[in-house]
DNA sequence: CTCCACCTGACAGGCACATGACAGTCGGAT
DNA sequence: ATCCGACTGTCATGTGCCTGTCAGGTGGAG
């Protein structure tokens, strides 16, 4: 089925969710320390890492955002027994596949391991879109650059993302209205522009110039 | 690069299409009736017609027909709301030269009118056109001359393109004002002199040497 | 020299785009 | 249920560029 790698410090728990796992016929190795799991991620590729959050030595959540680091594809299921809300956003937030509190149903374990392995292939291999300094998260819906994030809203995002995705050619208002919006008339409003103007606002604007009577063009 | 016609009694759709052709370098001219329509398509010769069938006045379908009775050479490309087989089958058996059903995306619509105007050439858009040291960039509407990049305007680009397409050769003025305006008869202004005359004042200008009583030719 | 074609600078109206304000919607929190 | 804030579309207004027109200038041909 696929190749799984489970990261916990308790030997009990390792082996009880990995004979589980197993059982379905996946091939599952384990890590003791989040150093161990970085370092079989770095070398073999897992299809999903089951990881504990409470490790000795480095901290789960730098394990996690490590392990995507690497591997931008990298998909992570965060097991806690810390169940807070915080905790659950944290780690959603900086890309984990997702998030199961302790004490969980085996079956359900197994039943979010299959559906995590399920969807990864087909919708969206890249992880991140990056020009220049600038990285877009195309998960979290995040802007990067530098050190510097800044959240975009469902339009700002997708609008980027294309313009991104097209960087240093022309993108027609044509093709972002249609692409964007999904209008195939002029909409008889100038929502385009005044997208365009709140994006600017929140990167450096230069990065989107505009191209008279045709439309507009990122740039690095 | 061709002259069209697009029939539509909503100003905004007849808009939006129009500019989108126009972007992609071609003479679009509008009517907002079938009379209109007809009317033109007698005085001057389309490459394609783009004809929205649901019009006041006359029926789309009469236009349709009333094209093909004036020339029977005419291409007419069949916009609708009406997106059944049976009216598909009507128009095309009467000769129309492409059905696309509404909503459309712009991008099938252009794709569609290229195919229609396209016999054999014209596979793939040319980025660039170079002529000697000078690069127009067709997609941003740009000039670069060596490290050296100069923002055109809508007429200058169109203008310079025409120009350089057919470097070491004179373009008469008739051909200009009729490919770059859409003119078919002397404006009797002097739009032509005072557009070459900002167009120089961009480039180099003895890039652009006039022909006395006959038109301009672009060398290198 | 005179005429004619063309050049050029000035100007005005219009258009494209930018921007701030506002309103409706929606989801989440109280 | 109500409030609040984020998001998104609409509108009014402002600004600068584009573009056609015109008036006057220039230079070559006859």
């Amino acid at each position: 089925m696929a190749h799984l790698l489970v990261v916990d410090d308790e030997p009990r728990i390792a082996r009880f969710v990995s004979r589980a796992l197993e059982s379905q016929g996946h091939v599952v190795e384990t890590a003791r320390t989040g150093e161990e799991a970085l370092r079989k991620a770095a070398e073999q590729d897992f299809g999903l890492v089951i990881l504990d959050l409470l490790l000795p030595g480095i901290d789960g959540y730098d394990v996690l955002t490590g392990l995507l680091a690497q591997d931008e594809s990298a998909r992570v299921l965060v097991l806690s027994a810390v169940g807070d809300v915080e905790s659950r956003v944290q780690c959603l937030r900086a890309g984990a596949a997702d998030y199961l509190a302790k004490p969980f149903a085996v079956a359900e374990l197994l039943a979010r391991v299959d559906s995590r392995l399920a969807e990864p292939s087909a919708p969206t291999p890249q992880r991140w879109l990056q020009v220049g300094s600038m990285r877009l998260d195309l998960r979290r819906r995040v802007l990067l650059d530098g050190d510097r994030s800044t959240a975009l809203s469902q339009r700002e995002f997708v609008l980027l993302g294309h313009l991104m995705r097209r960087a240093g050619e022309v993108c027609t208002r044509d093709e972002l209205l249609s692409d964007v919006w999904g209008f195939c008339f002029d909409p008889g409003s100038n929502v385009l522009e005044v997208s365009v103007a709140r994006l600017r606002g929140k990167i450096d604007r230069w990065h989107i110039e505009t191209v008279r009577n045709v439309g507009y063009c990122f740039s690095a």
